[in-house]
DNA sequence: GTGAATGCAAAACCTTTGCAACTGG
DNA sequence: CCAGTTGCAAAGGTTTTGCATTCAC
């Protein structure tokens, strides 16, 4: 509950919300503590659940709020795979999503052995800030794994 | 209304449902055709509204499932950019899509000069499918054009 | 002090489901 | 004929909104 691991990166959490005129309330620290703990990729309901947990007054509203907020000062990555609820994730190195069409569940891929992956040629009025690369298949023996211990994810 | 400039690829849509083991209806070849002619990246909802135009009585729920029929014998590609409705694509060359962070709308951005982008590096057990890219940031120029003729794609 | 953020509940939005009737192969 | 598909309406799940209160700066 402290807040001392915070944040992954090298900034303090505080100082990247200010930078993007956010304040720094107790509720974006908890959710931002509560995902970090959450492993996977959780959904907003998922991690409303556990902020729960420790702070039984925080709402769903403010959770969304929260989760804008980490995603807006790069903290946070806010994942779609499919129809259904919205993904979040705290691991921000570069890395693509695997999503298993059997089981639903989304892997991270690393992606520092895949070279050239973010050269994608684009015409020039258009200013890229980030590349979301996700991968759809089968998780094959992986998945006999996470289909019985989850649903879907 | 005629189905001769069906499909887009070689193949005919009815071959390439029935491979999959989906019956080929009219409903789901008026899905397709609507599709078609529908620019950009329409959602579920303005297929449907669209395909009501000329074949009044369809349903919603007969949009999903047809829109999922297309996809499943891959004639369609689905796009999750965000939160908010999936949208539907008829362009089945090989291409990312750029969403707008200002005014919403999704382009199609050209792969072909983009070389190895498929090539990630993936876990041995991971079956790839297909692979979606989006790219996300500010179209500028273009986005003062659309930006007023249209609100969110 | 002041505008931003919160908590709550309700609304809005998107997608799926159940079921009787229909239809393609 | 029969399983797959449709249309309808209702339910389900996800996200946003309005507003009074509270809090960060």
């Amino acid at each position: 509950m402290v807040t001392d691991h915070l944040p992954t990166s090298g900034e303090s959490l505080n100082k990247r919300l200010a930078e993007k005129g956010l304040r720094a309330t107790s509720q974006r620290q908890h959710v931002y503590e509560v995902l970090l703990g959450l492993r996977d990729h959780p959904s907003a309901e998922e991690v409303f659940m556990r902020a729960k947990q420790s702070k039984p007054e925080i709402s769903m509203a403010t959770v969304y709020n929260s989760l804008d907020a980490l995603v807006k000062c790069g903290v946070v990555r806010q994942v779609n795979v499919d129809r259904g609820a919205t993904l979040f994730c705290s691991n921000m190195s570069e890395h693509a999503h695997f999503c298993c069409d059997d089981c639903g569940k989304v892997f991270d891929v690393d992606l520092k052995n895949s070279p050239r992956v973010p050269e994608v040629d684009v015409p020039s009025e258009f200013q890229v800030r980030k590349i979301d690369i996700a991968l759809h298949g089968r998780c094959t023996d992986t998945c006999a794994d996470c289909g019985r211990k989850e649903t879907i994810a």
